[in-house]
DNA sequence: TACAGATCTTA
DNA sequence: GTAAGATCTGTAC
């Protein structure tokens, strides 16, 4: 090698695994071997070496290797015996695929580079010293951080994927510090994925900073004592060996002994027989069309070469290069001492149920295997049951297909409204679909052996976000019981804000490991998306028998948790009772007048142009108003207006409040792009929007969701009915097309100040809720206890001010977010704050409280018992900590103020059915529910409403305060709200 | 086509 | 200052 020759090392190990999770899973030979991760591997590899000149590198190498890791013991196990010791196992249906792919990199004719007890990085970073030494460049294909401390001025590191190449610069932007650094920064940093320690506290950022400050790791560990923050300080100190082990694991050893020398490294042509020969056996045809054009080789005229494609091809390389000694296989533990806890560990597995095997799952397509499963069904007494449908609307929704599972493993689908594979807008379509598809069972004979395992009291049904599923169901005659939701026991166990979700797929992942196929993977999304009707049966019962068995193992894995965590009665009292409540609600729909809707849509977008035509007058050209970029560039660009405060992303922000203010001193443009902005949005949101979601009876069906808030609370959504305008008379007016049929009405029942109730009872403040008992004005007395000012003939302003600092403890107040509610200096928001703490001494000690038990268990509680998670609660960052402390505060009540409407909600038809009253719960708005009301049974009505919410606590919890519920009955919303 | 950000609606 | 969802713009893929 001399000076002007360019090495490429391509880091072999990297490369699989992004090859690997690059490519959709599940891509098999026809012998079934999986090759997904070859495949990926050998169309980057081709492309690199075909495309070198044309990327961000922009050279051709002369030189070239592959390099891959070779076992997992190397001198830095001597080191730390923890190194790489948290690595999971690769893939399953990865490992087979290790050696083809060094057949592969063969084929290719590349040298293939691995040594024992050194990994790919060391034998990258020896290469690359050669080859500098010699005079060469060096462009490492691999965007692994480790490998950053090599770079300078002849070695570059290059991210094919992104087609990006990372010099000095670079890594500077990246990490903060130039590449000689790198080792020290991540000395401080560490590793998780390889388990190196680093100094617990310092992350990328804060190392960048002190290695900036003092040079190197030495001299920073030798200086610690100065530096200002305790706990940094402390840390830095106490862990200073901790660092120095760390610095001695990520740095690269530049003097492997090398096999092959770096001269034989050189590019020579391939030899196109075999190359293509191997992707042919590989089956990979359009990569080898291309080779073929490109080298000139007619592809047929060369016979597929003969490839081992059994496990016996599987050499010591390749598991070492990630599997932990945990995971060491049962072939070769004989010939290594397992520790006890290995022991444990390997034994643990061993005893796990079956692994998901999607080829065990079945297909139902006649009468006897249906009743065959179902008497299985009975025999378990359980059933995980899931449907399929052509949408996600349950109230329109029809079934395509039922999946169940009776056991882990023990998983089938019954196709019932499949057609063929879609073809678009063929006539003949729908008459010859069946017959391409195979038998189904007919739809009506399905139910009836379906319908008494579904009702049957002896088998629990198991579902996940079942209500969809219920729903669906109730529309085919089938009422599901007993039942248990996979959704709704996560939900109760682990509320929380910063775990993700309570979907199938991420609780599948989390408590299973298991990524069961998307939906996506199945119908496409966006443009290519097919309806589950048109895809290939053998697949949908893949997806769909994967779903019900998921469901089972969840259930399997969670439903003992509850007791375990005594949860059982939130999810026995406050979830699964709820579910059928809900469901029924979702099925009435609310009517509504298209007319009106219709009336109002075309009033506000007159009143919308008008003021589209002011504002462009004003600003002298047109723009879009709806454009906070474009408002920010007129207003404080061309017009030269003050602007207020930016938004996090450095843009001027136009919120309503900015604008207010502009508006107050006298710029009539901001007003009018305000006033605009409420039109168009009433519009966009509301009175566009919603017909669309009416019904054939002019109804409309919102969607509930039990599970997506840490506090209890519901959310509305498609269409969002919990948020329609109240606060604005035009926004009121929406309201006023939410209408009863005729000869019934509407009726509106809401908690008053439910929150500051609760919040009286918890915190136990005597002036509350002597208020409260008394039936006083609260922001009024509020207002009276703090500024000393009589009730009566109190200014408006007085108590407006009251009333903000209460909603605010609420909330968790800080001095910040009051002084932007009221528009007044922070200093003064905080003397209030201080004032009200003063007089409510009670209030400190509940927030500090709540903080406290929240700081020792990571959750907060409401009354009933309900769990909000928050385990971040020690956040090391003020102000994050301070965000999660509010949260903590104010989920207790927020909490206890959703449990107690849920428990009114789950009495309400019984009791309304014992009066003999035939009102029908329609909407629940956080406080308030929503009925449609006979005429003539209106009086009998509001009482009993009435006494279920203001009992709903009880006996549970016996409130100090009396619950409050207004009630009023119209012929639509806005009047009876 | 998909996603994040800004804004606005509710309790 | 808490808890949500929808729409539109603008940009990245």
């Amino acid at each position: 090698m001399q000076k002007g020759d360019h090495l490429f090392l391509v880091d072999g190990s990297a490369y699989i695994f992004r090859a690997y999770h690059a490519l959709p899973p599940l891509t098999r030979k026809s012998d079934g071997l999986p090759v997904g991760a070859v495949s990926g591997f050998c169309n980057m590899l081709w492309k690199l070496v075909e495309e070198a000149r044309e990327t961000a590198v922009g050279v051709a190498p002369t030189h070239f290797a592959v390099i891959f890791d070779y076992s997992s013991t190397t001198f830095r196990n001597a080191l730390y015996d923890g190194y790489k010791a948290n690595r999971e196992a690769p893939p399953e249906d990865l490992i087979p695929q290790f050696p083809l792919i060094r057949e592969a990199v063969r084929a290719f004719d590349l040298p293939c580079i691995e040594k024992e007890g050194y990994e790919a990085d060391d034998l990258i970073a020896t290469y690359a010293c050669h080859a500098v030494a010699a005079g060469g460049e060096v462009t490492i294909v691999s965007s692994d951080k480790d490998l950053m401390q090599l770079v300078g001025p002849q070695v570059i590191l290059y991210d094919q994927m992104k087609d990006k190449r990372l010099g000095p610069e670079e890594v500077k932007e990246k990490f903060g510090v130039y590449p000689e650094k790198m080792i020290d920064l991540q000395a401080l940093v560490g590793d998780t994925s390889d388990n190196v320690p680093g100094v617990p506290g310092i992350g990328p950022k804060t190392a960048a900073q002190l290695l900036d400050e003092y040079g190197d790791l030495e001299t920073l560990l030798a200086r610690a004592s100065e530096i200002k923050q305790a706990k940094r300080r402390e840390n830095l100190i106490q862990f200073a060996d901790q660092a120095r082990l760390s610095k001695k694991l990520v740095t690269l050893d530049c003097s492997t002994p090398l096999d092959t020398p770096l001269d034989e490294l050189f590019v020579h042509e391939p030899d196109g027989e075999k190359l293509i020969a191997f992707l042919k056996a590989m089956e990979f045809t359009s990569l080898t069309r291309r080779v073929s054009t490109k080298l000139g080789l007619e592809a047929s005229s060369v016979e597929a070469a003969p490839v081992a494609t059994t496990g016996a091809l599987r050499g010591p390389d390749f598991d070492g290069a990630t599997k932990p000694a945990q995971f060491v296989t049962a072939a070769t533990s004989s010939l290594l001492p397992l520790s006890p806890v290995a022991h444990a560990a390997a034994v643990l597995e061993g005893a796990k149920p079956a692994p998901f095997d999607r080829s065990t799952y079945v297909t139902i397509r006649d009468v006897e295997t249906l009743e065959a499963w179902m008497d299985e069904a009975r025999e378990a007494g359980i059933l995980a049951f899931d449907i399929e449908t052509n949408s996600l609307f349950a109230n329109m929704a029809d079934l395509v297909g039922v999946s169940f599972a009776t056991a882990p493993g023990r998983a089938a689908y019954v196709p019932l409204a499949h057609a063929s594979a879609a073809t678009t807008g063929d006539l003949w379509d729908e008459k010859g679909a069946d017959d391409s598809v195979g038998p189904q069972i007919p739809l009506d004979v399905a139910l009836s052996i379906l319908k008494p395992v579904l009702e049957d009291p002896a088998v629990l049904k198991i579902g996940q976000n079942f209500k969809f599923d219920c729903l669906v169901m109730s529309r085919y005659g089938v009422t599901i019981a007993p039942f248990d939701d996979t959704m709704l026991i996560s939900y109760a166990l682990d509320a929380s804000s910063s775990l993700e979700g309570h979907g199938m797929d991420e609780l599948s992942e989390r408590f299973l490991g298991h990524k069961p196929i998307s939906y996506k993977e199945l119908c496409g999304s966006g443009k290519g998306q097919v309806a589950i009707a048109h895809c290939a049966i053998d697949k949908v019962t893949e997806y769909a028998a994967e779903d019900a068995d998921v469901t089972l193992r969840l259930w399997k894995t969670l439903k003992p948790r509850l007791a375990g965590e005594g949860l059982t009665a939130v999810y026995e009292r406050l979830e699964r009772p709820l579910l059928p409540v809900l469901m029924r609600m979702e099925a009435r729909g609310i009517r509504v007048d298209r007319d009106i809707l219709s009336r109002l849509s075309a009033r506000f977008s007159q009143k919308a142009a008008a003021l589209e035509e002011e504002i462009a007058e004003l600003a002298g050209e047109r723009f879009n108003p709806g454009s906070p970029k474009q408002i920010a560039e007129i207003l404080f660009g061309k017009l030269g207006l003050p602007g207020g405060k930016k938004t996090k992303t450095g843009q001027w922000s136009t919120d309503a409040k900015v604008l207010e203010e502009l508006a107050l001193s006298g710029n009539p443009i901001a007003r009018h792009i305000v006033d605009w902005r409420q039109l168009t949005k009433l519009k966009g949101t509301y009175t566009d929007a919603l017909p669309a979601y009416m019904d054939g009876e002019g109804r409309i069906h919102t969607s509930y969701s039990m599970a997506s808030t840490t506090t209890g609370r519901l959310s509305s959504s498609e269409p969002n009915l919990q948020n329609i305008p109240v606060r604005t008379e035009e926004g009121r007016a929406i309201r006023t097309a939410f209408i009863a049929p005729p000869g019934k009405k509407l009726l509106s029942a809401d908690y008053s100040q439910i929150e500051l109730r609760i919040l009286a009872h918890v915190a136990d403040i005597p002036q509350l809720k002597t208020a409260f008992q008394e039936g006083l004005d609260i922001h009024a007395m509020t207002a009276s206890e703090m500024f000393g000012v009589p009730v009566e003939g109190m200014p408006s302003e007085i108590r407006r001010r009251a009333k903000a600092i209460n909603f605010g403890i609420v909330y968790g107040i800080s001095a910040f977010g009051l002084s932007n509610q009221l528009s007044i200096p922070r200093e003064e928001a905080g003397a209030y704050i201080r004032r009200y703490f003063e007089r409510f001494p009670g209030i400190r000690d509940y927030m500090d409280e709540a903080k406290a038990f929240c700081r020792e268990h990571g959750y907060v509680e409401t009354l009933f018992g309900r769990r909000a998670h928050y385990p971040d609660i020690r956040h090391s960052n003020a102000s994050v900590r301070a965000a999660l402390e509010r949260a903590a505060i104010n989920a207790p009540i927020q909490g206890t103020a959703a449990d107690i409407i849920r428990r009114a909600m789950i009495r309400m038809e019984d009791a309304l059915a014992e009066a003999r009253l035939s009102a029908r719960m329609l909407l629940q708005v956080h406080d308030e529910l929503i009925f449609e009301v006979e005429e003539d049974e209106i009086e009998a009505t509001i009482p009993v409403v009435k006494r279920v919410m203001e009992e709903a606590a009880l006996p549970a919890v016996e409130l100090s305060v009396p619950l409050e519920v207004e009630a009023r009955a119209a012929d639509n919303w806005d009047e009876a709200h």
